[in-house]
Order: C-alpha cells, then sequence, then structure tokens
DNA sequence: CCTACCGATCGGTAGG
DNA sequence: CCTACCGATCGGTAGG
C-alpha cells in the first residue's frame, strides 16, 4: 500500500522508509544506528542525513506515514455503513493480516515516542488520536449510540480492542500474521464474552 | 512486596534493583546507562558490576525477582477455589493496581528480551511462560474444563486478557493506577462482551 | 549523496 | 583470602 506509488523526486528517500520501518521494528529506536540502516539501504550515513534531518526525524516519518495507512483503513471499514461488529471485524482483520513489520508499528510507535523530544512526542499523540484510536473509538461509540454496544467507555473499549492485538504486534513471525482461528476467538470474546453462553453475570 | 525483607547480605543490591526497575521501566533497556543508574543509586559505576556481572545480569535479575511476583499473585488468587471469574478478577485487579513502576516491567520485559544475548532471552521465555502466561492460561483452561468458560484456545484467551491489561503497562502515570471503572470495563467486555445485552451473535 | 572526521558517551574493567 | 567499593580509563561506537 505504501510502496506501490510511481518513484517521485527520490526513490532512495523511500527505500530508506522502507528499509528503516523493518529494521526499527526489530531492534527498537536505540537499539538501531544510523550505520545499520545506511548499510541495508547500501547508501552512506550521510546519504540518510540528506533526505531526514536527524534520526528522529526519520523515525516519526516512518510512524505518520503508518498513521496514514490505520486511518484510510478505519475510513474504509466505516464508509460501509456495515453493523458496528461487521465494522470492527473488518478493521481487526485487516490490521492483524498486514504483513508483521508493518503492524509492528503500532507497538513501537506508542513505546519509543515517549524517548524522543517533546515536539515529536506532542505531534506523534496528536496524529495517533486523531487519525487512529480517535477514530476506532468513534466506530465504537456509533455502535453504542445505535444500541448495538453495552453503554460502557467507548475510550476504555477502544484500547481494550487494541489491547488484545498486542500480543500480535511483534515483529517476530516476519511476514506471518496471526491464524484466522486465532482472529475469529479474539473477536469472539471481545464481542460476546469469554463466560459460557446462556449464563450472563449480573445482567 | 519485594523490599519489605529484612536487608540479608547485601542492601546495596536491593537498592541498586529497586532504583534500576523504576529506571528501566521510564527508558527501556538501550536508553538507561549503567552510569545513571549508579548516580540514582549513589554508588560508582564499577559498585553495580561488582554486585552484576554486566547489564544484561542486571535487566534479567531486575525481570526474573517481578516473575517471582506475579507467579504468587496468581497462585494466590487461585487458591481460593472460587469461579474462575473471581479469580481472574482478582489476578487482573492485583496487577492493575500495582505501581505503575512494576507493572510497566510486563511491558518491558516482553519487548526488550528480543535484543538480549540467545541465552538470557531463552531462559526469561521459559520463566514468562512457566510463571506467568503459563498459569494464567491454566487458570482460563480450568474454567472452561468446569463449563464456566466458552471452550476457545486457553491460549489464545489467555493473551486476549494479558492484552487487555497492556494500555495500563506504561510507566507514566507514576504511582498512579487505573480507576477501577476502567478495571471493571475491561472484566465486563472480558467475560459478557461488547455486544448488547440479549442479543447474542450466532449462538 | 560521499569521505573524513568531531565531541560525547557507551558498557565494561584496570590497579589499589 | 574476603567484602564492598573508588577514581580513572579501556576499546568501540553513537549521532551528527
Amino acid at each position: 500500500m505504501e510502496n506501490e506509488r510511481a518513484q517521485a523526486h527520490s526513490d532512495s528517500r523511500e527505500r530508506i522508509l522502507d528499509q528503516a520501518k523493518v529494521l526499527f521494528a526489530l531492534h527498537g529506536y536505540r537499539g538501531l544506528s544510523m550505520r545499520e540502516i545506511a548499510e541495508a539501504v547500501g547508501i552512506s550515513k550521510a546519504g540518510i542525513y540528506y533526505h531526514f534531518r536527524d534520526k528522529e526525524d526519520l523515525f516519526t516519518a516512518i510512524v505518520h506515514r503508518y498513521l496514514d495507512d490505520l486511518a484510510r483503513l478505519i475510513d474504509t471499514a466505516q464508509q460501509a455503513h456495515a453493523a458496528v461488529r461487521t465494522q470492527v471485524e473488518e478493521i481487526v482483520g485487516a490490521i492483524l493480516r498486514q504483513p508483521a513489520g508493518d503492524r509492528a508499528l503500532v507497538r513501537l510507535a506508542g513505546q519509543e515516542m515517549a524517548h524522543l523530544s517533546e515536539g515529536a512526542r506532542s505531534r506523534f499523540e496528536a496524529a495517533y488520536e486523531e487519525q487512529f484510536i480517535g477514530r476506532l473509538r468513534d466506530v465504537i461509540a456509533a455502535g453504542m449510540a445505535r444500541g448495538e454496544l453495552r453503554a460502557l467507555n467507548p475510550e476504555t473499549a477502544a484500547w481494550a480492542l487494541l489491547g488484545m492485538m498486542y500480543p500480535y504486534f511483534t515483529p517476530a513471525g516476519e511476514e506471518g500474521y496471526p491464524p484466522e482461528a486465532v482472529i475469529a476467538d479474539l473477536l469472539r470474546i471481545y464481542f460476546d464474552g469469554l463466560s459460557a453462553a446462556g449464563r450472563p453475570h449480573a445482567p
């Protein structure tokens, strides 16, 4: 989705973004040096600094590009005007079926941003809220308003959904994604709960 | 729970473990230098190396000490022989009511261990399975066997529960913990699901 | 974009 | 021989 566009003014810039994305997901922000990125891309370290002001600038470019993808993904699911459960199933499925190196960015962004500069962090938090967790929360809140979901705190419900996907945000499995049975179980728990059917608790 | 025991043969060792625990949770493994730990404890950097072989040895000591706490926590909840929902509520409540610097170790351990040596990583993974996620899975599997829970994959169910707590494993709020209303909502979703009551999906 | 470097700081260790 | 460190510095590497 990100690397299909025709090479704009710079092909190197895109190659740096793609390579660094995978490497950051594998090693973290502090665990990856600019030298290692340069070697992976096949240019000099200074070559990276031609395209990006500093390490933080490169990292935030990767993260914000990915937030754009997530925002589009949620909007696409929402435009169907289907039941909220169908919308959420589409969102969860689309995220968990991304390449592991991509979806690992969700984890990476949240955990490494705390170590960056004040400005980069506040810009990220605003974009994360506006493009990702806020849109997810709005989908859920709309389902509550329509009476399709319990009227719990939509913010808590959105974080719970994201959290359930967290164990699968590791860059480990490389290009693999969790089995469909796992995705189905997660959605079953989120919407129907783990308690045995017919034995509701505190109705 | 960890620092109440009488000072054994070394008070310094315990002070290093306690200080480094908080700092690692805040800055990550690579983001924290031995010099910074030493300054926080009030000893020299070489003083740390007297007690711990290297940085990795210190980090794994912290993590394994915390896994001991988690194992005890789960065992305590299990000994009550109550309904599985009561047991899980006790476990979730106990973890989320720990100081933020403590429960942030769950997140930290899982994400930073990938960057350590092969030996340390395999020892951690074995301990994590045996003392934490395995015990959690066993509690849930027992509930399924007793017919109190749906017969889904207990491994997936255990990771889903842990994942729902993940957003609250940040060291941000310092000593605060999530409001009781959030904990209640999480447990409601996990056991009863988010779908509106009386409208079960695919029974 | 490259070669050639810098100020500083990294994890770890020497002798005492 | 032990413990519990200190002041200084090691070889390498970080971001820029």
